[in-house]
DNA sequence: GTTAGTGCAAAGCCTTTGCATGAGG
DNA sequence: CCTCATGCAAAGGCTTTGCACTAAC
C-alpha cells in the first residue's frame, strides 16, 4: 500500500499535469520533508534516488513555475529551492560567515503586500515577496 | 577645477585605502547617479569609462566589501549593484514579466531588525536584510 | 502512438584566478 | 620603489540546450 506522502505528491504532480515519475516523486517528498532550504547540489547528496542533474534541474524550474516550490537567491550563495507549505509563509536569516539558516516565522504577508503595493506608482499587482536578514549566528560570534 | 562628485568619489576612495584611478572614480559616480540597481553588463554598457570586465568585478567586490555598494540577488535574473546613500535605505519591486524595477520606501530598518532578531534562538547580531516583492506592473498587466 | 521526462555531451554564461604589466602613493 | 589596479587568457562553476532514448498516459 502507498504512503501518504507518496500519494500527496502524485496528486500533486497530477494537478499541474506532470507525468507521475519515480523521479519526481521521490524528490517532491525529499523536499516537503526538508527542513530548511536547498541548493541542487544538497538536493542531489541527499535524494536517495539518482537522478541526473540535468533532470534535477528541469523538474526543479517546473515545479517552480507552477509554485509548488520557491527559489531563493541569497547574496553570495548559491541559489535554494524550498516547498512551498501552504499555511506556513515563512523567511530566513543567514550566518555571513559558516551559511547557517534559521526560520523566521513572523510575516504576515498578504497585509505587508497590499501595504506596499498601495504605496507604488507603477505596480498593479503583488504575487509574492522574499525577506532575508543577514547576521552572525550565536556560535561564530562567541 | 573638479567638480564636487569626482571630489566626493575620491575621498570614498581614500577613505577606504583604495586607489584613485580614473576607472574606479568613474564607475562610483556612475553608481551613485543610477536611478535603478545595475548588472555587470549594464554597467559594462552605460559606462563612459571603457572597463575591463574582470577590472570591474574585483572593483564592486571591494566596495561591496566596504558597504559602499550593496549586492541584491533576485529570483531569476541577475545580481545587481546599487549605491549605498546614507539616508536612503529602501527595496525594491520587480515586475515577473518584463523585469521594471521600482524603489519602495517604507522600511524602518533597525527597528525590523532588532524586532526579527529578539525572536531568533540561534542568531546574535542581524547586520542587513534584503527585501524584494514580485508583481505585474500596470504596463504588463493591461 | 503521443508527448513528456530522462540522460549524456556539449555549450553558455557569469564570475574568479593567475600572472605579467602599468599606474598610484 | 612598493603596492595596488588593470588586462589578458584561462579556468571554474553553475545552469541551459540539443538530441536521442525511454517511460508515462
Amino acid at each position: 500500500m502507498k504512503s501518504k506522502d507518496i500519494i500527496f505528491c502524485e496528486d500533486l504532480l497530477k494537478k499541474y499535469l506532470y507525468r507521475v515519475t519515480p523521479g519526481r516523486v521521490a524528490l517532491l517528498i525529499f523536499l516537503k520533508y526538508a527542513k530548511k532550504p536547498l541548493t541542487v547540489g544538497d538536493i542531489q547528496k541527499q535524494l536517495d534516488f539518482a537522478m541526473n542533474k540535468v533532470t534535477l534541474y528541469r523538474a526543479l524550474e517546473d515545479f517552480t513555475q507552477s509554485k509548488v516550490i520557491v527559489k531563493i537567491s541569497l547574496r553570495n550563495v548559491a541559489t535554494y529551492y524550498e516547498f512551498i507549505h501552504a499555511d506556513h509563509h515563512h523567511h530566513h536569516i543567514v550566518c555571513e560567515q559558516c551559511g547557517a539558516l534559521e526560520d523566521i516565522e513572523n510575516c504576515n504577508q498578504s497585509s505587508l503586500q497590499k501595504e506596499i503595493l498601495k504605496h507604488s506608482k507603477s505596480f498593479k499587482v503583488i504575487n509574492s515577496h522574499s525577506l532575508e536578514f543577514f547576521g552572525i549566528c550565536k556560535n561564530c560570534g562567541k
